[in-house]
DNA sequence: CCGTCTTTAAACAGAG
DNA sequence: GCTCTGTTTAAAGACG
């Protein structure tokens, strides 16, 4: 049923009598994204690659329909083995129309290219106006102190030359810079989206107070600026925030059973009862059909937490996202609540402020409040982590950070596995090879609406092996909208009712300055998160 | 296949 | 009796 919707629903959109929705944007996409016709778009686009070159960029994309190895290196060998062909409802096809829609726009980037050098995609969009004479004057978009900014790449160049150098070889037009390019357009996409949505909010809340309305918003209708400047509809997904969720139509009506949804989760409200994927999810696609089948179903989110992103930067970076939208934070109960109480300015909270912080921090969680409350609770209880404290005003729940770190299984920075998590912890399981292995490279950005930079969205995801306090502290506090400024000596022992080995306590005090150091170097991405990973190492 | 982790659900008890 | 809090058990799915 729901697929026959899709289908005339595509149909339509075909036809141009409805606008494009997430739905068919994201299959075109997909579609568009059939690894046989990327590699003729390529030939065709390039015109440069041999054939030769194409087969071994082809190998090198591993564009084979092949999905069950996902033990790609990552990120910078660029193998992607990911499902190109687990296209939405088994449609792999790709209409010569949405590719013709494709070429066409992949063209309008990259023809300049052909008989020049290569310049980065985005340069030649017109709003970014970077022309090598721009470039070489000493300033360019994707240069920055003594770094390429391409996203995940964070290569050191020192000078423009160099850059320019480096920019021309490592990024050059194929598959996976214009997959690449293409998530970092979904991200501008998405932030002008929010931009949007926070604009009308604003507008409301100043009608509201009888305030004086703010001049027309410039991003009324950023889809259309986005038409303007995507020939290509493909990327016209219409990611709506839920605010209060009260905008959202059911994900069921928004994305046939199967479909993958927008790789922002704003465009997904998930419903408990219906276990819509968050995006973030690494059970995305899994739960969501189970969902569908099973009316209610439980959300596997397993690793989601361990392996994809430290809880403390994914909600730095995304606190506004989760605030607004009706998207299920891709950590488990138990990382939530630690991250709850390590928050808070005693290190300590009731269970009732734990509940407040669930709320407060997440849409997702201000509804269907006794199966979460339950979790919750269960949670405290199961874990060793909590410990339960009896306080002046009542029961505290207080977090033992060694207990914690103790059930953190061994750092699985880099793995196979950690990328494939990774991946899949994004919920894009059923986009392309490219497109994912821009994803999980340099573009992890698009989960974080609010200025993550892309590189080190990507870092975060690459280097990640699980959230600690020290990462909690760096990230949160960097980002500073969103929590309370506890200094990493704060909280590695501000309040721990409980009594802790001295030792073991030592060990969280040195790994959390150590970190506190890093917070005031300016280290490169790669390395801070390293050292985010230290406490486990430290401790076990 | 098994063990572990996580989620969900539910039953139960004690306190207010 | 009701609600909140807290504990415990069980089942199921994901994953190594």
């Amino acid at each position: 049923m729901q697929q026959l919707q899709q289908q005339h629903i595509l149909n339509l959109q075909r036809q141009g009598l409805v606008p494009l929705q997430p739905t068919a944007a994201m299959q075109s996409l997909q579609q568009a994204m059939c690894p046989s016709d990327l590699q003729q778009l390529w030939k065709e686009v390039s015109g440069v690659q041999s054939s030769e070159e194409a087969l071994k960029h082809a190998e090198g994309l591993d564009l084979s329909t092949n999905s069950s190895n996902s033990t790609s290196a990552f990120p910078k060998a660029a193998s992607a083995h990911i499902p190109l062909h687990s296209l939405v409802n088994g449609q792999s096809h790709t209409p010569k129309r949405d590719r013709a829609r494709l070429f066409e726009w992949i063209s309008s980037f990259t023809k300049a290219d052909i008989g020049d050098e290569h310049v980065p995609l985005y340069s030649k969009s017109g709003h970014t106006p970077s022309s090598h004479h721009e470039e070489h004057a000493g300033s360019h978009p994707l240069y920055g102190h003594g770094e390429c900014k391409w996203p995940g790449c964070e290569a050191l160049c020192e000078d423009m030359g160099q850059f320019i150098k480096h920019l021309n070889n490592e990024h050059a037009l194929d598959d996976r810079s214009t997959a690449q390019c293409r998530v970092q357009m979904q991200v501008v996409q998405q932030l002008e989206i929010q931009l949007s949505k926070e604009s009308e909010r604003l507008q409301a809340m100043m009608t509201h107070l009888h305030m004086r309305p703010s001049e027309p918003k410039p991003f009324n209708q950023p889809m259309a600026l986005l038409c303007k400047q995507q020939p290509s509809r493909l990327w016209n997904l219409n990611l709506n925030l839920a605010s209060g969720g009260s905008l959202l139509k059911r994900d069921s009506d928004m994305y046939p059973e199967g479909l993958a949804h927008p790789p922002t989760s704003a465009a997904s409200p998930i419903t408990p009862m219906r276990q819509g994927p968050s995006v973030i999810s690494s059970s995305s696609l899994h739960s969501h059909s189970h969902s569908h089948s099973h009316g209610v179903g439980p959300i596997r989110r397993r690793n989601s937490d361990k392996y994809c992103t430290p809880i403390a930067s994914e909600l730095a970076q995304n606190c506004e996202f989760y605030k607004n939208a009706d998207v299920r934070p891709p950590f488990t109960y138990a990382s939530l609540i630690r991250h709850a109480i390590l928050e808070s300015p005693d290190r300590q909270l009731t269970l009732n402020e734990i509940y407040n912080w669930f709320t407060r921090k997440f849409a997702y969680f201000r509804r269907n409040t006794a199966t979460w409350k339950n979790a919750v609770r269960h949670n405290l209880s199961l874990h060793k982590c909590f410990v339960r404290v009896e306080n002046v005003k009542g029961a505290v729940w207080t977090v033992d950070e060694v207990e914690y770190q103790k059930r953190r299984p061994p750092k699985m920075t880099g793995s196979p596995t950690l990328v494939k998590n990774m991946i899949s912890g994004l919920g894009f399981g059923s986009l392309n090879a490219s497109y994912q292995a821009a994803l999980a490279e340099g573009s992890l950005s698009l989960l974080s609406p609010s200025m993550m930079s892309p590189s080190a969205a990507s870092l975060n995801m690459l280097h990640v092996g699980h959230d600690d306090v020290s990462s909690t502290v760096e990230q949160v506090n960097s980002n500073g909208s969103c929590s309370p400024t506890l200094s990493p000596h704060q909280y590695s022992h501000h309040v721990h009712v409980k009594e802790e080995p001295t030792d073991l306590e030592e060990d969280i005090r040195s790994v959390s300055l150590l970190s506190g150091a890093t917070h005031s170097l300016p280290l490169p991405s790669d390395e801070r998160d390293l050292e985010e990973d230290l406490p486990t190492e430290e401790l076990e």
